[in-house]
DNA sequence: AAAATATGTCAACATGGCTGACATAAAATG
DNA sequence: CATTTTATGTCAGCCATGTTGACATATTTT
């Protein structure tokens, strides 16, 4: 209720009240377009293990350490904290759950003790690959569909996105070969 | 407390106990490469407004709204829920929030006077920008830095992201002029 | 011995999703 | 014209996942 209809018939009378009148002559451009696919993209794209996750009584949280352990067996605390961006105390939240469920397992650290580093049992590697089968999916028929060449210009256009300081990590992480046998 | 390291000193006498250790027997391959990409990019592409949203008290929900109402002017509560894929209880505070703090205003329909249009006021089309400038500018030099023909390979392989059947709905909405002033 | 580091934990709080139930005004339909 | 459907709003509560701050422990480094 109450919603304040401002304008109940002359409309036109005070243009000058809604900016957003003049945003036609506001450049949108191919690169709004770009920034919204990037949305679509992203809503659809992450939107694909939803399902899967909810019988577990998952969310994508746990859908990110899972993807990153597996990656990284043995992978610390503080790297996966520093992949993920977000503070130890909601990690640790989602760790405990996904340990305590027997996805997720724990070793001491043998050139550092106090290393904890994170490794997927069995289970765990199952539902990553559950997990990720839907989404390779999906990339590799949007690439395919893009022809040949696409690939290269979508690694390209995605890693110039990432932070320049970043790059060069990410760079290693993604290229990483998940060998890790507790080196680090 | 209480970590339970699991192998104090004999690791590799249990390889079969840890499946993690198998991955590297798996094709992480160019596949998981595109998907991380996708994460780490997104991941810092949506990091751009936070700074100048915190400013004002708002988060991010609050930004996709201004971006979708400063991109089609008018549009009603439910295509902007048909965008967001929200509730409209969620929807409903963040817009209460706008249009309190006059970023966003309302209209009633003239066809139909049940919908309430949305639109920018100067304030918030003002923060629309301000909000759209960083983001722009990322993916403008990150389109620049893939050369040539990259933009057109990036924009199939997003809009081939998106779910078929909303695809023709995206392209739509990516490239509307952002003019309507009520028709709908 | 002292300091720094890696990790864990407790408590409290905020954002932004969600469901369910219900209200109102306007439009569409028989 | 009476009824139903539609577009929207709202109240109440729950949940997932982010945050800050403070502090504890074990281990390594200095």
């Amino acid at each position: 209720m109450t919603v304040t209809a401002k304008t109940s018939g002359k409309a036109a009378a005070r243009p000058a009240e809604r900016a957003a009148r003049d945003v036609s002559a506001r450049e949108s451009g191919p690169l709004t377009e770009a920034i919204e696919l990037l949305f679509f993209a992203y809503r659809d794209f992450i939107s694909d293990p939803d399902e899967l996750l909810a019988k577990y009584d998952f969310g994508r949280a746990h859908h990110r350490v899972i993807h990153f352990v597996g990656r990284h067996p043995g992978i610390t605390v503080a790297e996966l904290l520093n992949i993920l961006r977000i503070t130890k105390q909601s990690l640790a939240r989602v760790l405990r759950q996904l340990i305590e469920r027997g996805f997720i397992e724990q070793e001491t650290g043998k050139q550092d003790r106090r290393q904890r580093l994170l490794f997927l049992t069995p289970s765990g590697l199952e539902l990553e690959q559950r997990l990720a089968a839907p989404q390779q999916a999906r990339v590799a028929a949007a690439l395919a569909s893009a022809g040949p060449g696409a690939e290269a210009a979508w690694r390209a256009v995605l890693l110039a996105l990432v932070n320049e300081d970043d790059r060069p990590e990410v760079e290693r992480l993604i290229t990483a070969r998940p060998v890790r046998t507790g080196q680090n």
